[in-house]
DNA sequence: ACGATGATGAAC
DNA sequence: TTCATCATCGTA
């Protein structure tokens, strides 16, 4: 078949905010006992940096943000509200802070959602993008034009000021329904 | 519109 | 050790 590429560190070794909108179309990919589920990634958010006061790593490294320091593809995942599993996969060079939140997959609307359904939780904090950790993201040649998708801003964190209206948000836009 | 629900981080 | 906050969601 045709491409199904798995996507290696140098992939996310980039600026945050490429790396999200590359993401647009990739695949995430869970194995776990109960079997594989491949979704396509609809939406992801780009957290940048130091200076990036939406960011958890905005106020320095602590133990729950360390991954977002280490090196890239590896992930991210925390507990919000305490109840609520954020999934997020680490960007850019070593000691520089970043990473891509992953809020929707095809037919899964939500990023808390997305990780109930897929049993994703802190087993997954600091591990590798890969097979090994049963949670990876795959190339399958899905080719997202500027066009396919919007640019908005971020969900949830109108506390960050002027960093909280930058467009960091990816969607991708609805499967055109007409037929030709 | 609001409560659930608990880890986190900063203040004391 | 205490306390406000929180990258959300389900129910109303």
């Amino acid at each position: 078949m045709p491409g199904r590429i798995l996507l290696k560190p140098d992939f996310f070794n980039r600026p945050t905010v490429a790396v999200a909108r590359d993401l647009l179309g990739k695949f995430l990919v869970r194995e776990t006992g109960a079997g594989r589920t491949a979704l396509m990634i609809r939406e992801v958010e780009a957290y940048d940096g130091f200076g990036d006061r939406a960011s958890h790593a905005h106020r320095g490294m602590t133990e729950r943000n360390a991954p977002m320091f280490g090196p890239a593809g590896h992930w991210y995942v925390y507990l919000v509200y305490g109840m609520h599993w954020m999934l997020n996969v680490t960007t850019g060079p070593v000691g520089y802070p970043a990473a891509v939140l992953i809020r929707r997959l095809e037919g899964l609307d939500g990023p808390a959602r997305l990780t109930r359904s897929l049993d994703i939780d802190r087993r997954s904090d600091g591990r590798p993008s890969g097979k090994a950790s049963g949670l990876w993201i795959e190339d399958r040649g899905v080719d997202i034009r500027p066009s396919q998708y919007r640019r908005l801003p971020r969900v949830g964190v109108d506390y960050a000021g002027e960093w909280a209206k930058k467009p960091y948000r990816f969607v991708l836009r609805s499967p055109d329904r007409k037929r030709k």
